[in-house]
DNA sequence: TAAATTAACTTGCAAAAAACAAGTTAATTT
DNA sequence: AAATTAACTTGTTTTTTGCAAGTTAATTTA
């Protein structure tokens, strides 16, 4: 499977790569649930499908927006984590989430969250940035 | 057609509206290309195909994100504007604007906007944000 | 003013992608 | 040694997309 790209405009050339319903969502398990393995992504609330989920893994990883690594724990078990590409994408999420609390139905944790989110934006996504790029080597 | 609600996660449920491949397209040539007719979005470099326009515009106005008018210069046309709520997606394009020019091969005016952008991302949006609203009656 | 063109769709069909259920293989636990 | 877990793969059905063509109302052109 390959990426074809639509044209050369940035938001178009974007969405050839994450603009799917499920990429970000893997990024999110990663970034903010502390989620690194193939049945952690499984078991989020969303319910990917396991060939869309090994597809998608696939699809990030030649997208150098994740990679493979052995988990400390177990040989059985494979690492996900996030590159400085895929760390990068904290800002978008950052704002779609900023918008679909202001827009859309979503959980309580949520506007609570949001709310701390859209008062102090730069310093909650320096921080997370931070902390983030701490744990990766390809910086 | 219905929006399925995957979860109550934010992200997820801003993924559910406007995460596919065309509908960030059609908010961008609204916003960004001075587009507001039917045609104007066929002609796109991205080349979407006729239903699947007339899909997504059906789902972005079901979803207030935009709304149709009539058009000022002729019956014949539609004039599809956005509602405060599609126009609050900007800062979600300037991110993903921000991502890509960063890290995919974008056009050369596309690195040229982007490094004016990094440099002056809250003033640039501010002042889009402002104009945008402008023009629109849902205040 | 009849004929051609434009604008916004709709329809039908083939191809691609997603959802769903089940099966495989290696590592680990019981 | 047997059962379980982890990461996939395979096969099938359903849904979505892409493509070509057709429809209808409004507008422009000859």
């Amino acid at each position: 499977m390959k990426i074809k790209q639509r044209s050369d405009c940035p938001i178009s050339s974007a969405l050839d790569v994450i603009g799917d319903k499920w990429s970000l969502l893997i990024v999110r398990d990663i970034m903010m649930n502390g989620k690194n393995t193939y049945n952690e992504f499984l078991k989020s609330n969303e319910k990917i499908a396991t060939n869309v989920l090994a597809d998608r893994l696939s699809m990030l990883e030649k997208s150098d927006i994740i990679t493979k690594e052995e988990h400390p724990e177990s040989k059985a078990k494979i690492y996900y984590k996030l590159t400085k590409k895929g760390i990068s994408l904290l800002p978008v999420l950052i704002e779609l989430i900023l918008w679909a609390d202001e827009y859309l139905p979503v959980s309580s944790a949520a506007i609570t969250y949001g709310y701390a989110l859209k008062k102090d934006k730069e310093k909650i996504t320096r921080q997370m940035m931070r902390t983030l790029l701490k744990h990766i080597s390809d910086k």
